[in-house]
DNA sequence: GATTAGATTGCAAAGGTTTGCGAAACTGTT
DNA sequence: AACAGTTTCGCAAACCTTTGCAATCTAATC
């Protein structure tokens, strides 16, 4: 079936190409009666305007890209969600790629995006990117980078990010409030710089109480977060409470402490930075700091049309975390 | 800064546009020498093709379309996650549209793939469909649909599912293998087709130990589905097995259980259809038959390829779902 | 030296849309 | 009837790429 085009109307109505064109667009040259015979019959025909053509002609895509180091999960999912909602909602299509955490295939996504013609990026380094420079080529060409979660260092990047010191301040001061004095606080991999943003701001509160022993852990998985629990809880004097930087070592620890059959919260307190969506799904509710994955979607989206109205700064915007009270503390 | 384009470049060597074009497409017409003259300058001012203009000369988009309820969850961001890796890999782009179970945003969602010229649409229908109407257009204009999870009645469309029947009947198999007694079976809402398709298998085979007592019954949430755990499980007589539809009548029966404290597998057994992500989050970690979103969305890719390489007949096609093996049966 | 074959390159059209500018038609005034 | 002032519309270029066909050039053959 031949393509509906802007010459097919125009040649069944007798018009010019130009005519129709203005006329689906609402411009005041054409007359109302003109409008409306055209209208009806792109109506009729389901007339699609070629959006290739379009773009050509405007020298630019609506479209936005996004490179996560994989789409399923706990928290990129529902970053994912908000920008495409938002995306939807203002016009801009989205293409969504997965880095898969290698540096390689992250490069090539980089690649994809320009041949998209992206008016935008939003990127989640993978965790060993090797270097800035295929980035910013973006930059010289103007496009705006949006960084989420996995963060470049140093100014001069947009970012979106947790408030990573005032969530890890919070659990801190949560936990000192109920008089906790044998915490296991367990983090992720140190070269992240979530990470040593939620440590050291624990860690400094909890400080602030010389009697309170903080036993601080590391660990890159689930699995590992579990070994370091059930070691913590073998122990004679085991700790009464666990802090737990994400919602990774959440499963962990939570799977330590059912399979010991300690008791949260008699014997146990839990308290974890989180997504919210695991924490709801054991018994009892685990009280989290919210890291709302959602939220930063929303803000990224934020920050993307600050940029793409011009605003030439690069800036850093936070979300708020705020606490939401569970049965486990 | 000014666009390279092939004018350009080939401004800049004394070429005419169209001997660059070739010489880029490694055209056998063109001479050695003055591929490498091309390809040097392309590379060195970064050359990227117009993908608008390839398109609106070529009349197709390599662009393919995904509607799916929400992308968040246990389900669809794996199968997106697939469906994006192929994608990917066959230099696809993928454009995904979230309708939040609104018919209404599903048609609009359907009218954005139509303007962005897709080659190809994967769709999950949402809960309350009002009707084929606005797909079958896509039918007229030869664009293929591809349907998983939530997928029209009838022949005449391509589907691909979870073999649920299969699944249940192995699920029901286990359970007397183990010799249970009296299993308490959680079903989703009855509107949906995978609903009936599980229960009518899981009944079926059950039924044929006539001693064995199957109490059936229905949820439409997590929380519904501990209402109905918690009940069973403050009678006299407990269940000796329960058995979950899906990750979502999961959650609520865990939880139930977790909460009385009946110890899984010494008290009751549960068994349940899961995509695998939550079954390895408890303790112990839950058995289940494994209805994988991420083969679901290979096989749909698989299914579009067909579609697109000129395969005419609607198929529909399945996923095996086989047993993993945790501690709770 | 003329002819031919083969290698190499260029011309021009097409794909669909937008838009500045000019042209035509119409209105109403004198 | 001539004019100005509006209203309404069309021409043509530009966005960038691909490709059938024609054109040019080189070298070899008769």
């Amino acid at each position: 079936m031949e393509n509906i085009t802007l010459k097919r109307i125009s040649g069944a109505l007798g018009l010019s190409i130009s005519t129709v064109s203005r006329a689906l667009k609402n411009h005041p040259d054409i007359s109302e009666a003109t409008k409306k015979r055209v209208n009806e019959l792109a109506e009729f025909l389901d007339y699609q305007p070629n959006i290739n053509a379009i773009n050509l002609r405007a020298k630019k895509n609506r479209v936005l890209g996004l490179i996560v180091p994989t789409i399923s999960g706990f928290f990129y999912d529902f970053f994912i969600s908000a920008v495409e909602e938002e995306c939807r909602a203002n016009d801009y299509t989205l293409i969504i790629l997965q880095s898969g955490n290698d540096p390689v295939t992250e490069i090539n996504n980089l690649s994809i995006c320009r041949q998209n013609r992206i008016s935008g990026l939003f990127v989640c380094l993978s965790t060993n990117t090797s270097g800035m420079t295929a980035f910013d080529k973006f930059k010289e060409a103007d496009i705006p980078l949006v960084f989420f979660d996995k963060v470049p260092d140093g100014k001069g990047y947009n970012k979106v990010c947790i408030a990573d010191g005032e969530a890890a301040t919070l659990a801190a001061k949560l936990l000192l409030e109920k008089n906790k004095k044998n915490i296991l606080s367990i983090f992720g991999n140190t070269s992240l710089s979530i990470t040593r943003a939620r440590q050291q701001a624990f860690q400094l509160m909890i400080a602030s109480k010389k009697e309170v022993a903080n036993n601080i852990q590391h660990c890159n998985s689930s699995a590992e977060a579990k070994k370091i629990t059930d070691r913590y809880f073998s122990k004679k004097v085991c700790p009464d409470a666990v802090f737990c930087m994400s919602d990774e070592i959440l499963i962990g620890v939570m799977k330590s402490l059912n399979e010991l059959k300690i008791e949260i919260p008699a014997k146990t307190a839990v308290l974890a930075l989180s997504n919210g969506f695991l924490p709801k799904l054991y018994y009892p509710e685990i009280t989290y700091i919210e890291t709302s994955g959602y939220k930063l979607g929303k803000l990224a989206f934020i920050s993307m049309m600050n940029c793409i109205d011009g605003k030439t700064e690069p800036a850093e915007l936070f979300t708020s975390s705020p606490l939401v009270e569970g049965k486990s503390l």
